[in-house]
This record gives C-alpha cells, structure tokens and sequence, in this order.
DNA sequence: AATGCACCCAACCGCCATACG
DNA sequence: CCGTATGGCGGTTGGGTGCAT
C-alpha cells in the first residue's frame, strides 16, 4: 500500500528496505564506534554470517549496515592485525588473505593438515553454535515447560559473549585486538569515538509528537531535521488519514 | 581539466520461510 | 493441500565520491 498510496513507481519490497536501511527513525547515524566494531567482530566470530542475528545486538544499526562495515572496513582490519576475518583464527601460512581467496583460506585452514589447537577451537565453535541451535530448537518447540526454565536465545547469547574465558580463540582474540588497539588503521578509515551522552530533545511539532514526545536520541532529532528539509509532515499526516480510511472500510 | 582507480554503501537479486485465501 | 503474496535474509552490484596522476 505505500508505494500506491505514495505514488512510487517502486515494489513494497523495495519500500520495506527503504524504510528498513535508511528512513526509519530510530537509526542511528555516523560512523561505528571502536567499541561497536570488537563487539561485531566478536559476533561475528560466533554467529558467522548472521548479519541479522548480529544487527540485533545493536540498537539502531541494520544488518546491512553492519555487513556492509565488516566488508570494507572490518576484514581490511582484521587482515592488517593477521587474523583471517572468515576463521577468526591466526593467519599462519605466508599465503596472504585477500577477497578473492577468503574460501580458500577457510578451506585451507580448517584442512587436516592444521594443528590441533585451531582444531580445537573449531570444535569448540561448533560446540557453541550447536549449543545456540540448541537453544533455539527448544525455545522454539511448543513446550512451555521449556520455555519457562530456558532463558530467551538473545539472553544466552548475550551471557556467552560477556563471559570471560569463553574460549581461548577469545582469549587470543583480545589480545590481539590489545595489541592492535595502538596500530593506526591505515585504511583511511577513521576511527572516531562518539559520545554516547544522551539528550533529551522535544519532538518534532507533528502528529507524532503525541506519541514521541522525548527522543533520547540525538540522532533520532537529527533524522527529524532532516527529514523536515526534505518533507511536509502533511504527507504523513495525510497518509494516516487514507491508510485510517482504508482500514475503516 | 581529464582520466583512472579504489572505496563506500544503498539498492538490488535470488532464495527460503511463513501467512493467507 | 496448493498457489500466491509477503517478509526476511545474505550475497552481490553499480553509481557516487574522493584522490592521485
């Protein structure tokens, strides 16, 4: 209905990521702090590719952003730190990394031939992510009694990332990002540190405000600035009203 | 000023799961 | 049960931009 109702020459496939990727308000703007980008990589160390499952621990960021951030900024980190940005692991052999031959790496690192320690570690990853599966199943079974005991998928995933001595591909992780911390990022990328103070600001003079009436988000204000320069909130105002009629008929 | 190149990121594509009639 | 529409996701693309030559 929003792209008729818009008169949009676009599928509601492509509004929905419109929306979804860049126009919702309560996205958060700018760059990833230095904070957000360990704690995807340490994500991503446990999730894989699960942009989604990983956008979920970020309030305000999209799994494409996300994924986009790890694609042209995290990889060419890890890769400079000499860590294989698709294992997680050490890159050991003199064969360097790059976009063409990540599944090559990941082929060749998780061969036979490897040491029993990377070994190991991609049992334990394994062992990790059945457990999460595990979790999954069950929260996902109609059993109640289940859901009463086990806490929620999030809160457990939330629990093995903040312990401490999970794994020792953490351990080795950290201290790699320790020692990476010093290191200038060379990729032109800049790694600036936003604030996270948190502003109270009143909301736009629109139908919205009824319902929105403090943003705790500077950047939620800032989309509203935006968005002020751009549109009148009539149009919103005036598709409320069609979409009330619609669904009033 | 023109050109080539690398990078970034919004948008697209295809697949799968689910909802619904 | 089946066909269709829609939602959700991950992989990929291509246009815009900045920079070097």
């Amino acid at each position: 209905m929003v792209p008729k109702l818009a008169g949009l020459l676009r599928c509601g496939k492509s509004c929905r990521l419109r929306w979804i990727n860049y126009l919702r308000p309560d996205l958060k703007r700018g760059a990833f702090t230095e904070m957000e980008e360990d704690q995807i990589i340490q994500l991503h160390s446990r999730l894989g590719n699960r942009w989604s499952k990983i956008a979920s621990h970020f309030a305000g960021r999209t799994d494409n952003e996300i994924k986009n951030h790890w694609n042209t900024r995290i990889k060419k980190r890890l890769k400079l730190l000499g860590v294989d940005p698709v294992t997680h692991k050490p890159i050991t052999d003199q064969k360097t990394t790059t976009d063409d031959d990540d599944q090559t790496s990941t082929l060749e690192l998780n061969s036979p031939k490897e040491s029993s320690s990377v070994q190991e570690n991609t049992s334990l990853e394994i062992l990790l992510e059945s457990h999460d599966d595990d979790i999954i199943e069950e929260n996902n079974n109609n059993n109640n009694s289940f859901k009463k005991d086990i806490p929620r998928t999030e809160d457990k995933v939330e629990e093995l990332i903040s312990m401490d001595d999970t794994t020792d591909l953490l351990k080795n992780y950290e201290l790699m990002m320790c020692s990476g911390a010093n290191l200038e990022f060379v990729g032109g990328g800049s790694w600036n540190q936003e604030s996270n103070t948190s502003t109270t600001v009143s909301a736009c003079s629109s139908s919205f405000s009824s319902s929105m009436e403090e943003i705790s988000d500077p950047c939620l204000q800032q989309w509203f600035d935006n968005v002020d320069s751009i549109l009148s909130w009539d149009c919103f105002n005036q598709l409320e009203e069609n979409l009330f009629q619609l669904g009033g008929k």
